[in-house]
DNA sequence: GTGAAAGCGCTAACAT
DNA sequence: ATGTTAGCGCTTTCAC
């Protein structure tokens, strides 16, 4: 690592405050802050300008530990979730980014990693750190989010699919999702449909799973293999290897998510075996990753800007009431080749 | 969508404050500050177990803000990156949350999609949100910097290859990891080796192509075609397609970044051309994406950890000097298929 | 070892 | 229209 040192870094924070303002202008510390937030009382147009420029020439910026402090409020919010630089979870955490600016909020960003502990950790620190609520993308279902209860802070769950009691959330329809998906490769024709089930931390029943199993019922079709593994590439490449060495090799898979789906192409191409050919492939989440697969992947989208803009706006918009809700959204099944479309 | 309703949604934050703890253990409050920082005086273990027995009791959580406005720091950083969608952001972003959370930092997130308003506009609100520094991954070089000197506040460049005066940075050495990938690629025999070169906001000179210059000269090769679009898969998308389309095909492509060698290989499967049998790739970043294409990518993969680490370090180390410092790191080659190694 | 109190910078009710 | 001032919750110096 090489290392080039040149003299003079910036200076830090400005020690000027509403105070000096307020005398450079010859005004009350009031009047600085009328102009500042523009209220609550009327300042006149040519106090008005005074100030503005002593602020302009003063470099003065509010502090907003003392305004947060004040107003019981940092105007922030924190955003739990398992992996940021998991596609789907980087792209929500981005809509959520820019939703929360659109009301003047700032998002503070923790990575769970998928860890209980951890999770509880930030959003105990979160709550310290007097954010006015969080937005989280939990690991686990019920049992475990009763502990957060105490956590006397606003929370949303985002990613949520169950109803959760006394909480807030928003989640997509996993159920219809997937029975779409299923019914899109059966639709093809399939009648050995694969699941390749990505295992989560909390051992609770994924919709998807049932997704999966109505829609084949509803064809009468038998129940494919199932394979369970994490919701990642490499637990998809692993899914994948298993299902080609199966006895029963299914013509067709439905995986949970898109990086699974990544990883079961992974393991098909590795294996001669051609998609949507030998083995069609469908999945669900629409990250901009399985647009860019080969072949492009057939996937139920989750409307992830929607969602964050509904999570956000329970959580800090003007309407959120204090009833608890549970939205849930549409997936748009979005057709490429995976599934055996041209 | 569906909308459910459940009554009860848990409360706001707690009103306990440090007076009711010291009330309540029959101490005074400058002793629970004591307890609770520990320090900066000694407290009595007896005096100090009715304390913790208060606060446990209370559900007494100290308010960040208070303490904020009290010490001049919040205990957060600022990130400003152009798009925390982008893998390679993403895992920045992940790795800088967990350096800063090491030293009990916490994290806020914005991102400037690339638009240099919006960048200085982060910049600024994050400034006067009181943090602590903000590390930036700037879509634009020197001249445009120089706003941000009077922006008061602590930076480190991060992502940025070039010393930039008056600025700590980190980056990666674009350069050598340019030459060492095309280099590959000529060991593998190839004469005419393109360059997908992705273009900035800024227009500065990206060391990526003086890298690729370098390594044909130094093989005595002609320089290859040169096909500038932006860093995305789209970008790559577009330029695959026009290299497939001009008089000189290339017989191998160096893009410098794998989200264009995404979009390339998309154009190259969908002409037909095989890679690397017929074009053969290599690219840069060194994103997770990047194992699981199809071929997998050589790729010049960046130590995006090592770099968050040093970013955060150089912003809230220890010791962060007031020099200002370039951190150059090297990138490490990844050997996969998409060059013609088996 | 413990306590009293000043003050961080800001907001807004109240006074003028 | 503008000024005065109390106090948000915390840290820490200084006294005991």
């Amino acid at each position: 690592m090489d290392t080039m040192t040149t003299p003079a870094v910036q200076a830090p924070r400005s020690p000027v405050t509403r105070k000096d303002v307020a005398r450079y202008a010859g005004v009350s510390t009031a009047v600085v802050s009328y102009v500042v937030n523009g209220g609550p009382k009327k300042v006149a147009p040519a106090t008005e300008a005074k100030v503005q420029d002593a602020i302009r020439r003063l470099g003065y910026r509010p502090n907003a530990a003392a305004r947060a402090l004040k107003l019981g409020s940092s105007e922030t919010i924190g955003l739990v979730i398992p992996d940021n630089s998991n596609p789907f979870f980087s792209l929500l955490a981005h809509a959520v980014e820019e939703a929360a600016a659109e009301l003047g909020y700032a998002l503070l960003l923790t990575n769970s990693d998928g860890n209980l502990a951890k999770e509880l950790q930030h959003v105990r620190n979160l709550a310290a750190r007097q954010v006015d609520g969080v937005i989280l993308s939990s690991v686990l279902m019920e049992p475990g989010l009763a502990e957060l209860e105490s956590a006397e802070i606003r929370i949303v769950l985002l990613n949520h699919s169950a109803d959760a009691p006394g909480f807030n959330s928003v989640g997509v329809d996993l159920l219809e999702g997937a029975k779409t998906a299923v019914g899109h490769l059966i639709g093809h024709g399939h009648t050995s449909i694969a699941l390749a089930m990505g295992t989560n931390t909390g051992n609770y029943y994924d919709s998807r799973e049932e997704g999966w199993l109505q829609a084949l019922a509803a064809a009468g079709l038998p129940e494919g293999p199932i394979v369970r593994s994490p919701f990642t590439r490499e637990g998809g490449y692993a899914a994948g290897k298993r299902l080609l060495a199966s006895a029963d090799r299914p013509t067709a898979i439905f995986a949970t998510s898109d990086l699974q789906a990544v990883g079961i192409l992974r393991a098909l191409h590795e294996a001669g075996v051609s998609v949507p050919g030998d083995i069609a492939l469908a999945s669900f989440d629409g990250s901009a990753e399985a647009e860019y697969s080969w072949p492009p992947l057939t996937t139920v989208k989750q409307p992830a800007k929607a969602m964050a803009e509904a999570a956000v706006s329970a959580l800090i918009g003007a309407h959120r009431g204090n009833e608890s809700e549970h939205l849930i959204f549409p997936g748009e099944l979005q057709v490429r080749q995976s599934c055996g479309c041209p």
